[in-house]
RNA sequence: GCAGGGGUUCCCGAGCGGUCAAAGGGGCAGGACUUAAGAUCCUGUGGCUUAGUGCCUUCGAGAGUUCGAAUCUCUUCCCCUGCACCA
């Protein structure tokens, strides 16, 4: 038959896109006696152009997902919409003239398109986009909640702020002082900002990763970032002043070593007032403060730079050592790390080392480390940060440094010296955008009742649609109409804050949404929440690792202090799709190696695509795409049409029906792991062997259009219907499999090696129970070593077996005859019986023609022999599977 | 440096204690079909050998555990991905 050509698949899409829709068949119920499954793909960014091979992949991983939950016969929530809000349409704006909400809107219409030409089996009446009204009101309304608890707040802060974007950033947008979104430097400062209170919730956010199933790099990642330790606190008393200089560090098993101790310049103990710093160095203090004031803290503390600071005329003491040190500023502490103050361990810390060694302090070790050396340390090569053991520390001496750490601390509590606080890396959240293209704030500054917030029930606070866009800074700014209000409170004169919501606050509940989308008069009825939410797989990039999936984190924690839902993580399980790369490279436009999804479809039909895709690596990988690839599943769609020409109503014998089994088994038991490849394997193999047949039955083929169903959709629909179905296949259920009628004759080795393990695991728990008396085992040649396997296992089970085996393995004799493997088989299960004294494996015989034996004994071994050996490939032929006897 | 993940036969990529010279795909070679291309289908694809078969070498490198290692342990080299003068 020939190949299906573009039109021909163009067609066969088109109709059952439209058959599927106008029936409704992918609608989410709330079925009370399925149970659900929420399967979610992170909701993009409306772009205009269209979908390359790396957004196809990334949405079928999620269909196929979705489609096979369905068949298997949950009720399925799969929504797709669109993170509508952003710069991109506001850059438009500026650059062409084109309003923001015209450009989106047209976009989303665009991607829409592409995502329905994709065959993805979505909700699309539970559609839904952050830009409309509908949907940022309530941003605006939970955000109005936080401020009334207390969870939202504005203060002046030093902020991130990028010149290009003409906007503040959130600290996971400005991760290496660049910004995410342009690359360029990102500056810092003050400026009146909204915050989100995350920091309140550091220590849930961190504790309930370990109810959720995300990959490991994930939570690693987010728990480096919530960054949660242990310090402590120590006083040190100034020498003759009534103050304390008050220092923090994580290790202060290193204290011994401690020999001066560095403040940040802006430290208050510094300052005029404290009057702390003796007159003879004032001046020279007041100068470094100066100038490191000019200095961002990217460049305090950039790498290699060279370490500075002056003495302040100031001592202490460390209780520890009864040691003076003196006090220096410097400009590589910060003051808002910790306590603004550094204990400086030149021995064990670079920074101090090198700061020691710049103004000629004194260097001790305490540690010694894995490489043995204790001498003096005068090179910056043998400062030890990581891992050993301490000396000259006193009541420490000998300790690992963990251990030292935690004893040292407790001493310094127990003296009143020092305390222990748990501090956090986390900031709180920055919400504040200056720009237009987001959720309004909904406050209003009054000059008499000071900040105020919106009403709810004059929410939403619109986005008004005429604002100068050609203007440097927020275009929200020049609405007059917007800015000029009215003070909720006592009706005079107020003016609106201008500042949007950053995009994050919109992604953290989007999908709360979606299970209640058209609500009115509320963000969403908690019913339908609780039913449908947590969302049970969560489908996206991991580039959102930090940012994205804290904040939504954050929200749903607060939604259920708030008492709207029941749950409190969102995302049971999270899965990271790879990304797809073409020469080496990722697919972008200005690298020119973009292959879009039309490329592909035009030629092949999108189900080609969509089987490649899932085909050619696990959907976690990254995979280099390849033109030529695509040709082999090209071929297995046309093997499909092909051997459903040979179809005719027979019944299947039993070879198909264990191979089917087989087929159906693998394919469905893959999905769950994401391991797609393996599930088209099983479904080729099938396919394959279907072929192979003269007549291929018509049930055995229907079942493999079920299963073939998630990956190809548009196909298996088609020849569904070929074949005279009226129902469709795409919702029909997910066949069973019967473990039984996997006949392991009929598989390969592999599968026997299978079934095999099933052996041991079951002799493995009979000899637990001591209910084996007897172990008849019975081997071909070929199997002799499998065999040992067994027993061994069986051994292990069993400490009085064990021993025997242990004590015939120490045989020297029995090593020698390692050899010659029939033999020491045989002589290893005899002399094990003996030596046992139970004489439990009886019978023990390694049968040089399995099959007589075998047959005898159990009547109904049948050996498949290659019918004829130049047909038959020696690999594929078996001897036979060795039988346990357990009584 | 820390954390996470990797290095498999020409390429991509599975395998994770014994039927493993290692699935599947691609590529390549040969064959069938065709006037010919294309498509499709079969066969082969580490080396040496056989009528079946057997043997040797191979899963980054080295060592170890084991009767047996691509698979387990240790050491080592290299690659990617995050975080980072966080005290």
């Amino acid at each position: 038959m020939d190949n299906k050509s573009g039109t021909f698949w163009l067609e066969v899409e088109k109709k059952w896109q439209d058959a599927w829709g106008k029936e409704n068949i992918f609608q989410a119920k709330e079925d009370p006696k399925k149970k659900k499954c929420y399967v979610l793909e992170m909701y993009p960014y409306p772009s205009a152009s269209f979908l390359h091979v790396g957004h196809v992949r990334n949405y079928v991983i999620g269909d196929v997902f979705a489609r096979f939950k369905r068949m298997s016969g949950f009720s399925v929530l799969y929504p797709m919409g669109y993170d509508s809000f952003g710069l991109p349409a506001e850059t438009a704006a500026k650059k062409e003239g084109i309003h923001p909400r015209i450009y989106t809107e047209d976009s989303m219409k665009k991607i829409m398109g592409y995502q329905k030409a994709l065959g993805n089996s979505y909700d699309w009446s539970r559609t839904l986009a952050s830009h409309e009204p509908d949907y940022y009101k309530w941003n605006q309304f939970f955000f109005i909640k936080m401020l009334e608890k207390g969870l939202a707040y504005r203060k002046k802060a030093p902020v991130n702020w990028c010149e290009t974007c003409q906007s503040v950033l959130a600290n996971e947008e400005a991760e290496g002082g660049k910004c995410w979104r342009c690359q360029n430097e990102v500056v810092k400062r003050d400026m009146e900002q909204w915050f989100l209170k995350i920091t309140d919730y550091a220590d849930r956010l961190l504790a309930d990763l370990d109810k959720i199933q995300w990959p490991e790099r994930i939570k690693t990642m987010q728990r480096n970032w919530i960054g949660r330790k242990e310090w402590i606190d120590i006083d040190y008393k100034i020498d003759g002043a009534k103050e304390s200089i008050t220092v923090s560090t994580t290790r202060p098993d290193t204290n011994f070593g401690a020999t001066f101790v560095v403040m940040a310049p802006e430290h208050p103990l510094l300052s005029k007032e404290k009057n702390l710093v003796p007159a003879d160095r004032r001046k020279a203090v007041d100068d470094y403060i100066k100038l490191a004031q000019k200095k961002t803290d990217e460049e305090r503390i950039a790498e290699g730079m060279k370490k500075t600071g002056v003495f302040t005329g100031l001592y202490c003491v460390n209780q520890l050592t009864k040691k003076k040190m003196p006090i220096w500023v410097t400009d590589f502490v910060l003051l808002n790390v910790g306590t603004g103050a550094v204990v400086g361990v030149p021995g064990h810390d670079i920074r101090d080392f090198e700061f020691a060694k710049e103004f000629g302090l004194p260097v001790i070790r305490v540690v010694v480390g894995k490489d043995g050396d204790k001498s003096e340390i005068t090179k910056k090569e043998q400062v030890q940060e990581e891992e050993g053991t301490m000396i000259n520390s006193g009541f420490l001496d000998g300790m690992n440094i963990h251990d030292a750490t935690k004893k040292v601390m407790d001493y310094l509590e127990e003296k009143g010296w020092g305390r222990r606080t748990i501090r956090y890396k986390i900031r709180d959240w920055m919400i504040s955008r200056q720009r237009y293209w987001g959720t309004p704030i909904p406050v209003v500054y009054c000059d008499k009742c000071g900040v105020v917030a919106a009403p709810e029930k004059e929410l939403p606070v619109l986005l008004p649609e005429k604002v100068n866009f050609k203007v440097t800074g927020n275009p929200l700014a020049t609405s007059e109409e917007f800015v000029n209000t009215k003070c909720p409170k006592c009706k005079g004169k107020a003016k609106r804050e201008t500042d949007t919501m950053g995009g994050f606050v919109d992604s953290s509940w989007y999908f709360l949404r979606y299970c209640d989308n058209k609500n009115k008069t509320k963000p969403f009825d908690e019913k339908k929440v609780n039913y449908w939410v947590p969302v049970d797989q969560y489908i996206g990039g991991a580039e959102h690792a930090v940012m994205h999936l804290i904040y939504a984190r954050f929200f749903v924690k607060v939604l259920k202090d708030f008492g709207y839902i029941k749950f409190d993580e969102p995302f049971q399980k999270l899965f990271n799709q790879g990304i797809v790369y073409k020469d080496g490279a990722k697919m972008s436009k200005s690298k020119g190696n973009v292959v879009f999804q039309t490329d592909i479809s035009a030629k092949y039909g999108i189900d080609t695509a969509r089987l490649f895709l899932m085909f050619v690596s696990s959907p976690d990988k990254q995979m280099e795409w390849s033109d030529e690839g695509i040709e082999g599943s090209s071929r297995i769609i046309n093997r499909f049409f092909r051997v459903a020409e040979k179809i005719k109503s027979v019944k299947s014998d039993k070879k198909t029906i264990s191979k089917l089994n087989m087929a159906i088994k693998e394919a469905g038991n893959n999905v769950d792991t994401f391991d797609y490849p393996k599930s088209i394997i099983a479904i080729s193999d099938f396919l394959n062997y279907l072929d192979s047949l003269e007549v291929v039955p018509k049930d055995s083929f229907e079942t493999l259009l079920k299963i073939v169903s998630p990956f190809c959709p548009h196909m298996a629909e088609e020849i569904w219907h070929e074949l005279g179905n009226k129902s469709f296949v795409s919702i029909a259920e997910w066949p069973k499999f019967d473990e039984k009628l996997i006949d392991v004759q009929f598989e390969k080795i592999d599968s026997v090696i299978y079934s095999l393990r099933s052996d041991i695991i079951r002799v493995k728990q009979l000899a637990k129970l001591e209910k084996v008396t007897k172990v008849k085992l019975f081997v071909a040649p070929e199997w002799k070593w499998k065999a040992l396997g067994i027993v061994q296992s069986v051994c292990k089970e069993r400490p009085d077996f064990g021993a025997a085996m242990k004590a015939l393995m120490a045989d020297a004799e029995m090593k020698k005859r390692g050899g010659d493997v029939p033999t020491f088989l045989k002589t290893a299960m005899n002399r094990l019986s003996e030596t046992s004294g139970l004489a439990k494996f009886d019978e023990v015989a390694v049968l040089n023609s399995a099959k007589p034996a075998l047959e005898k004994e159990f009547g109904v071994v049948e050996i498949i022999k290659a019918e004829d050996s130049k047909e038959v490939k020696a690999k594929n032929a078996f001897p036979g599977k060795p039988a346990l006897l357990i009584e």
